[in-house]
RNA sequence: GGGCCCGUAGCUCAGCUGGAUAGAGCGUCGGACUACGAAUCCGAAGGUCGCAGGUUCGACUCCUGCCGGGCCCGCCA
């Protein structure tokens, strides 16, 4: 696989592509796809290997390179044979001017793709249960998710996010038998705080006394049933929940359209209908009292249960019953809609069940629903001198907003004793304590288990999101202090430092890592690309004087390559969740 | 016992889905503020890529087996 594809790939590689394909007489896909990036800067910004072309020509691979190299020649480009490599060097006066003028037109949509109504995503995401508080294990689900979505608006996509909230099921039964006779006034002003403390209690209550229970369930059933009384207790359990959870997500800046919090609740009416249908398909059957989907037939050992033997449904029922209504309402019409399930890897054969089930009952869009695994997050035990599982253990919870606060602390006290002056400290503050902990979170692999120690996530050095908003701080700072209007016109010539070719290669390769990452649906590939390009400016940042009065021309050509840099760390900050900002 | 994920420097991770001498950050040691922000930059030390086979001109990458860790495996979500 190569480092770019037909559609990504800048036009100088297509040109080089093109005129080696021609000089083997192959395909420029070929070419394409065999080409990889050197393992040193000097050797170029791209090489194709000669391996293959040489066998099939019973020759040694550095002859051929040698005999190729000469004729694939053309504008835009060096070719050279190095060994059994054929290298390709971007001229960088070229390269420079091709990227900076593509940055400089599409501005915020520079690395994006054109909109394709053909194109349409729902995303399940955050999907926090109420009455429950957010803690720190959901901030994987949230901001993936959020990064996801964001990342395939990029790509064309209209992307619907999903807030699958977990509003409904037997701990409701406590918040009903406590609160429904509250009195008016005290009723009003509950809070998730005092939700969350009725559940704690009651179920401390109910370890000795089994009428707790009892009394719970009984007010499940009446809220099943439909009664006023127990509703207004739920909605108001609800409610209390979302406005809290709103507070948070406002903190991470993740937004979920109102109608868009669509959960358990409202599947339940149609779980009647669902169990009939996989009967009446032939795909369900009893067992054991139990409804269940025999999938050992399809490599599946594990029975999907849709209802249990006292008759409750299962989760199971409720995402069939959800995933028709988001093809049925979000996108499903469109060729290439795909339905996205961001939910930890220890639901992967849930998920596998439930995908299987939708086929067997004969839906042909079964294969657009996927589930994107992500690895649970551990954290770091001084008791155990190991990492363990931050588990909702009771007293153990990690509440996120309580580490989205400390981390705020702690950029506060750096800003105070560093730049005490600086307007906006608190926000700023906010924006880089957040962000911090939202990229410690992304820079990793999807899949991968996170490990969550203080002191990483909130660290300020190296691979950082403070470390990417440092670099953006620097190129505004540099722009104000130009004092003029980002000139229109330079002189591209001029930028003939390394580090500003390095600077060129990284943006051209933006709208590629936006193409893979929406793919492979995994932020951490925006989060490198933010790395790779804040280190490429630091670097410039100290080699290359850009302000400079007696050269003039040099600092108007430096000015809108800063301003270029500045805008595509923006627009991928803004892909994985970081909040630009102008000063720290 | 079966299934999925993982094992790369002391620690945390990249390695572009088979290519050149395996790269970063943290930590350690040593340098750079009389230039646009030192939350930065530059350098050094540090690796039998878990182990053993196999496929290939070529394996950290693909296949098989083993070792070690995590998660999941019918009436929780």
């Amino acid at each position: 696989m190569g480092r770019f594809t037909e559609a990504t790939a800048p036009s100088w590689v297509l040109t080089a592509a093109d005129n080696i394909a021609k000089a083997l007489d192959v395909a420029r896909k070929d070419i394409l796809d065999l080409a990889v990036t050197p393992p040193k800067p000097e050797m170029g910004d791209l090489a194709v290997p000669m391996f293959q072309y040489a066998k099939a020509r019973k020759v040694a691979p550095p002859v051929i390179a040698k005999e190729i190299a000469p004729k694939a020649g053309g504008a835009g480009y060096a070719i050279s044979a190095e060994g059994p490599y054929v290298n390709l060097r971007a001229d960088r006066a070229a390269l420079l001017e091709d990227v900076i003028g593509r940055v400089r037109e599409a501005k915020d949509r520079f690395g994006h793709a054109a909109p394709d109504p053909e194109k349409t995503a729902a995303i399940d995401y955050s999907s926090p249960n109420i009455a429950k508080p957010l803690a720190l294990h959901h901030l994987r689900s949230t901001m993936i998710g959020n990064a996801i979505a964001r990342i395939l608006r990029a790509n064309g996509f209209t992307v619907y996010g999903i807030n699958y909230v977990g509003d409904w099921g037997t701990q409701f039964g406590y918040m009903i038998a406590v609160h429904e006779h509250d009195a008016p006034e005290k009723f009003e002003k509950l809070t998730l705080d005092d939700f969350v403390k009725t559940y704690v209690s009651q179920r401390k209550l109910a370890e000795t006394d089994p009428s707790v229970e009892e009394k719970a369930r009984n007010a499940f059933l009446r809220l099943e049933q439909g009664d006023a009384s127990a509703r207004r207790v739920w909605e108001k359990a609800r409610s209390a929940s979302l406005a809290k959870f709103k507070q948070v997500y406002d903190m991470l800046g993740v937004e979920f359209q109102d109608d868009m919090y669509i959960g358990e609740s409202f599947f339940s009416p149609m779980l009647d209908g669902v169990i009939q249908e996989a009967k009446q398909k032939g795909v369900a059957k009893e067992d054991q009292g139990a409804i269940i989907v025999d999938l050992s037939a399809h490599g599946i050992d594990t029975p999907a249960l849709l209802q249990k033997s006292d008759g409750a449904t299962l989760y199971a029922t409720r995402d069939i019953a959800s995933a028709k209504f988001r093809h049925d309402k979000l996108g499903g019409d469109r060729r290439e809609w795909q339905c996205l399930y961001v939910v930890d890897q220890g639901q992967s054969l849930h998920f596998k069940q439930v995908f299987k089930v939708m086929e067997l009952l004969g839906y042909p869009w079964a294969d657009r629903l996927k589930h994107v695994p992500f690895g649970v997050m551990l954290v770091w035990s001084d008791e155990d001198q190991g990492w363990i599982k931050g588990k909702t253990r009771a007293g153990n919870v990690v509440l996120l907003e309580d580490v989205l606060n400390e981390a705020t602390k702690r950029v506060v006290k750096i800003i105070d004793a560093r730049n005490p002056e600086l307007a906006d400290k608190e926000a700023t503050a906010r924006a880089i304590g957040v962000g911090a902990v939202v990229f410690n979170d992304l820079k990793n692999k999807r899949t991968n288990d996170i490990k969550f120690k203080f002191e990483d996530a909130l660290s300020l050095e190296g691979e950082t999101g403070p470390y990417i908003h440092n670099a953006l701080v620097r190129t505004k700072s540099i722009l104000r202090k130009a004092a003029r209007p980002v000139p229109s016109t330079y002189d591209v010539k001029l930028l003939s430092h390394a580090r500003e070719g390095e600077i060129a290669v990284l943006l051209a390769g933006f709208k590629e890592a936006v193409a893979r990452a929406g793919l492979e649906y995994d932020p951490s590939l925006i989060c490198r690309f933010l790395l790779d390009l804040a280190g490429a400016f630091h670097a410039f940042h100290h080699d290359c004087l850009v302000l400079d009065d007696a050269n003039k021309a040099l600092s108007d050509a430096r000015l809108v390559l800063v301003d270029c840099v500045r805008l595509v760390l923006e627009n991928g900050m803004m892909l994985v969740g970081l909040q630009p900002i102008e000063a720290m």
